[in-house]
DNA sequence: CCTCGGTAGTTCGAATTCGAACCACCTTTG
DNA sequence: CAAAGGTGGTTCGAATTCGAACTACCGAGG
């Protein structure tokens, strides 16, 4: 660990870039979500989470897993979304510890209301932005690099 | 606003895995930086933009600006930096408001010792993973992208 | 059947975040 | 010079985050 192999200018830009994008898009979202439909950006991601099950369900774990989110932070925003109405918890009847996240009909009703507007946000904050070209790099780059750091750290 | 222009298959790969990266890159590098040198990634961005600095100093206002974090987030992260020693507070002689963080040379030495252990998880988690054509797509896209939002929200 | 290791989720306390309110000061204008 | 409005930073309270400890339970081995 004598050498150290120092970013390049190039490698650099990508850096800043990335790590300035990561920050401000988080955050214009975040706000758009909560100025519009009073959700926080995690709270859109369970919502979202869940609607796409075919049943609106998903055990607290697998969610956690899927999720940005650690084990408890999970716990606190379904919490949240629980005292909102959005979502309601059901223990597995198989395994009392078990327990499901299940999306309401007020849920997928805030869910649809909020939808346009977030996507409206993204495309104009960072998907508009990207050149078709880009718009694959980054598809392709980030989404290797979020499946090996999923696989290793988790 | 009646028909929202929903995200493409491709569109949508390239969010999520922007999206996901974005927060496992970070917490990551968060985690890294802590178990091996006591610091929080702001922290570290922090003492990396002072030493930039030819004086090692940077009003709190233009670090707040370039920076990720509001500005009370700023105030609280500078204290932090102040107790542990790495970083002193000076009040601009000029302007008895304004306050300079300036790097202590125990903090010089701290970011010394902490920048190859980051750089070699930076490379290890995100820009080694990137082939060349997409580290400047990226450079490129997310540049552009932290760019207008910068202009705009900030 | 009973114990043991592992798993599911929650609870706890500490740290960090933000925006809004605030204070002190500068600077412009009449 | 005095008043008014703007700026630089801090303080405040509320919300959110995390990991570690905890509780309760499942399932395998003996």
């Amino acid at each position: 660990m004598s050498d150290t192999r120092w970013l390049s200018a190039e490698e650099m830009r990508a850096w800043r870039g990335f790590l300035a994008a990561s920050a401000l898009v988080n955050r214009a979202l975040d706000q758009q979500l909560k100025d519009d439909c009073d959700l926080s950006h995690p709270q859109y991601e369970i919502l979202v989470r869940l609607a796409a099950e075919p049943e609106g369900e998903l055990r607290m774990t697998e969610l956690a897993n899927g999720l940005v989110n650690s084990k408890s932070g999970l716990t606190y925003q379904v919490t949240q979304l629980e005292k909102a109405g959005l979502v309601r918890r059901r223990t597995c009847p198989t395994d009392v510890r078990g327990v499901f996240a299940v999306l309401t009909e007020a849920g997928r009703a805030r869910l649809a209301e909020a939808a346009p507007g977030h996507v409206a946000a993204v495309r104009a904050h960072l998907i508009d932005v990207l050149t078709p070209e880009q718009l694959t790099a980054i598809a392709d780059g980030l989404g290797e690099v979020s499946s090996r750091l999923r696989a290793t750290g988790h």
